[in-house]
DNA sequence: ACAGTTCGGAACCGACTAGTACAAAACACG
DNA sequence: CGTGTTTTGTACTAGTCGGTTCCGAACTGT
């Protein structure tokens, strides 16, 4: 009945996530979108309405295509649950030693654009509340923390959402690998010591 | 011999740096700045040349007026080292529970325009140095790190500047003060654990 | 083949951007 | 009281922003 679409809605939301990535809301302008996402201004707001629009699709795809994954490597797995919050943080330093310095689109997002729109800082809250969730399974599934208290434990586990966020957007300013490493090994240490404590 | 200046040149700063603190550097358009400053164009672009210049002198002065009261408070005063630390993170609980919502200056900027301009970047390291520096101090004049190792020290102070990062972006993205408060919560007792390592 | 839809592409929109040019106003000095 | 110098405010530039409109092309169901 109609011209079917030429182009994978699915896969313009890929690229559309990476632009916003590696650029940010504001600098991820109409132009630089069209070109990285390989369509044009017709074709994007038949299909996404507008860029606030696109921006909310592409933080909810970045909830799939990154945090759920971070937060099932917390929560599931054999190893006890603050080995694999180390990975989680290790998994953090491995991409910056790469070179990969967008840090982390929901951080940026929580610096930025959140600040000033309440419906992407609706969506941010949500998806920190997800990581910081996922923290604390993994804290419940330890050996240092498992007979800790639940208050002792969500306390723990929004430290270490914090120390996430702090840590993606300090890879964002470009941050000399030696002090984002650091961060990492002192946070094991700080970790480990607890151990000894239950 | 010629016609006096109508501002002062450190208050038209001063209001610079609260419109960029808010706004960021973006959202800080030049009606926004000029509006902010109380004075015109033409005497915006002849003091300060152009809109990141200004930025530059906005960052250098929120060295003064912010990150180094801050390092003294951490480097300086009569109190155990981590009372100073934990003073620190409380001050900026107390910030954001009497609604200031700004953040920090530093940090933001680390996530947004800091990413993309390297004159930027540049300050924002040399500022993130100094916040270390004096968590390393004052790590070091206290009864549980006193008699760690250098290098212990240097980790360590690097993990509270991204705690401290992350908690200030966090405030900013209006992150639910129970949150804030339990970051800080869960850095207290795990700082006091470690005291027993030692 | 044809009607009915929806597509992609480009021209266009007003608003806004950072920055400049310039004339008038305001002072200091002789 | 000029005269020279600098600041001031405003008009203006050139370009970009996000967003709309329009039309011919392309496809589908009948």
């Amino acid at each position: 009945m109609a011209r079917p679409r030429e182009f994978d809605i699915d896969d313009a939301l890929q690229r559309a996530m990476n632009v916003f990535w590696t650029h940010g809301y504001d600098a991820a302008s109409l132009p630089v979108l069209l070109d990285g996402m390989g369509l044009t201004r017709g074709s994007l707001y038949k299909a996404f309405s507008d860029k606030k629009n696109l921006f909310l699709k592409v933080l909810n795809r970045y909830e799939v295509e990154a945090v759920i994954p971070a937060t099932t490597l917390l929560t599931t797995g054999p190893a006890d649950g603050l080995e694999r919050i180390k990975a989680q943080f290790d998994s953090v330093i491995e991409c910056a030693r790469q070179g990969d310095s967008r840090g982390c689109l929901l951080c940026s997002s929580a610096a930025g654009v959140a600040a000033v729109d309440t419906d992407i800082e609706e969506i941010v809250h949500a998806q920190f509340d997800l990581m910081s969730n996922a923290f604390d399974v993994a804290l419940k599934e330890s050996n240092a923390f498992c007979d800790a208290g639940e208050q002792y434990r969500a306390e723990t586990a929004n430290l270490l959402l914090s120390q996430y966020v702090g840590l993606r957007i300090l890879v964002r300013s470009k941050a000399p690998l030696a002090r984002l490493q650091q961060c990492v090994k002192a946070l094991d240490q700080l970790l480990s010591v607890t151990r000894y404590r239950y």
